[in-house]
DNA sequence: GATGAATGAGGTTTCATTCAT
DNA sequence: AATGAATGAAACCTCATTCAT
């Protein structure tokens, strides 16, 4: 965590920071990236940057929080509220427009988090031995939909989340590096619904 | 690639070097990785090191390259020769089930293809601007199906291809953190194909 | 050029790397020469030097330069600023009288030079292809006093300019390693003059 | 001093060593030069090498003697022998002609020369404390030249002999880098000899 | 709190020389 | 005598972090 320094700082030197960051990290392993480069694009001073943070890995993981905190905030506050209204496919949907647009407007972030989730050991370093928390969100998910009867219950909620999470990451990658889609275009996640909705929807024979 | 030198060692040495490369790079990304650390495990001397190779880089090349002949070699034989005697859907069942073996056999080779995935920096400096072979594979056999009538011609191979294989790398991942799958145990693969087959199987009204 | 750092220091503590520096590189040719070494004696950590410079070569650059400027400013003002008044005799002895000055005052900036004059590779990278300045200061000399009818119009200016300037390095030679010569006995100076007034300047018959 | 070995050898291997070893040390001052270099351009072994030579330097000494001896052959027999019938400037007149002969006949052997007299260090560590060979040959023809009453007795011999070494340098030099000079034209010669005799010659008057 | 120099451990790589066959 | 791998001591350089102002 940040030291409080760093929150007592003016708004735009704190987002300054945390762009260079950001670059730095999107451009590089953690272990190439370097805090004097992040603190030259800041326009900080070296001595100032551990006066805001403890260490680089303090930074990165208040990078991290950043960028969850960002996502999440892509999803439809509707439908979080009340997701019980919704099926199970239809929140599924949501989910992965809404990681479609904040990887559409973020492009720089999602590399960040691929690169933390190749890592084991700084992941283990900064979460301990949690679970990986997209997993367990669709894990939840597919529960839920099991219950509600719109998914097929022979399927390990647990494997199959897995599996959803792999293929987050993989859209999210050709999104990223392929510039053409664009949320006009849905084509990509209709395609994405038609695989996993028929993959996994509950039959009724 | 390695020096001829490395080539001309005794059986046992060149394993006990390339054993402590897996283990070194099995541990940590590229650049925390430590030559040090590998000649030091290996029991060589550090200069030999750089008598069987170029560098680190080239050490790290020929690892993945070994990698992914034995990967290869996983797969069975019969089914690579006789392709077109199989559906499309065995052929998927049979790369998967290859690669689950290849991932329990060797579990630390698992992560290195993981690592090498997530830093594109490294990744380019390796295979130059080539697309990824995992990708370009998983198109190739889903264009095959849908000649074949087996897969659906709605969808796009390049974009489920990418699918497949977030969930491949998702799959191996979850293969080797969760130590209770096992072969004779094939429900993941089923779970998979089940999913996969559903998904993006031709239906015929 | 060395850093900014560099030149924020004290001076004292500058000079103290400066004349480690010379020491350095007067007791040894360049790839010999270690930065550890000159680190070490100037009182400073190793970082600090890559702090100060680019890397070895820049500090020896730097060097160069202000051998260079330190040598000029041997030569006495009056005489550049009004060298039509003079001689070409005149300015030749003031030439080298300059140059004694300069290396009986600092006997060990005068190998530093020899040493770059003789390491071609290392010349070219410091100064690309240009040529030898001290030749070219000599060659302009002499085409001046071709104009002004001391010298005699029959040699070529630039193989005597290189002969000078052999002649140059070997005076200065003779001075250092020969500790007996002072400014008081002009002697080798005279007789500089007196082979080279005689062997060039313009004869009337 | 090499190994009895090396002179065991046969000729045309004895010879690939040696042109080896010059083109070596004629790209790289002595520090930079890399015995693996010299072995695998000789097309021998590393160790074979140590067979041979002492260590890096002895074959460095070993060349500069075979250089040093292959310079005297282009000397005039005649004129060594019957020294005394030349005069001063004759000797003069060949001793260069044997040079510019010598240089333009092995161009890569003249830089070796060089960056031994430049590298202090190792000159000494090869010759002790000796004056160098050049500037004594030269000195004493100087004094040879006074006694016959053909050089200018008020010259310091030792003094115009290091001027003579200087000149001497710069010509080689000159010969080399500028290739356009040849040994019909005699032009530099005549003009090195029309000066160094107008400056040094004894007068009538 | 801000600055930016200072530090030094640590990493990669080179290469002369020795060794074992 | 010939080979070519083995060795390990340096050397250069990087960079996270600390310090002093």
């Amino acid at each position: 965590m940040p030291k409080e320094t760093f929150f007592n700082l003016p708004v735009e030197k704190r987002e300054r920071v945390i762009e260079a960051a950001i670059d730095e990290f999107a451009a590089h392993p953690f272990h190439k990236a370097r805090v004097t480069a992040i603190a030259e694009q800041a326009g900080i001073a070296m001595g100032s940057f551990y006066q805001y943070f403890e260490d680089k890995k303090d930074l990165f993981k208040y990078l991290i929080e950043l960028i969850m905190e960002k996502k999440l905030s892509y999803i439809n506050r509707d439908i979080v509220e009340n997701r019980d209204k919704y099926g199970f496919f239809q929140l599924l949907r949501e989910a992965y427009l809404s990681g479609i647009r904040f990887a559409k407007d973020n492009p720089s972030l999602v590399p960040i988090g691929m690169m933390l989730a190749s890592d084991k050991e700084l992941y283990r370093e900064i979460y301990g031995e949690h679970e990986d928390k997209g997993v367990d969100f669709f894990r939840r998910l597919l529960e839920h939909g099991i219950e509600q009867g719109t998914v097929d219950p022979v399927i390990d909620p647990a494997f199959i989340a897995k599996m959803l999470m792999g293929m987050t990451y993989s859209l999210t990658d050709f999104i990223i590096e392929d510039g053409k889609v664009d949320l006009e275009d849905m084509g990509v996640i209709d395609q994405m619904l038609y695989f996993v909705e028929n993959g996994i929807k509950k039959r009724d024979n």
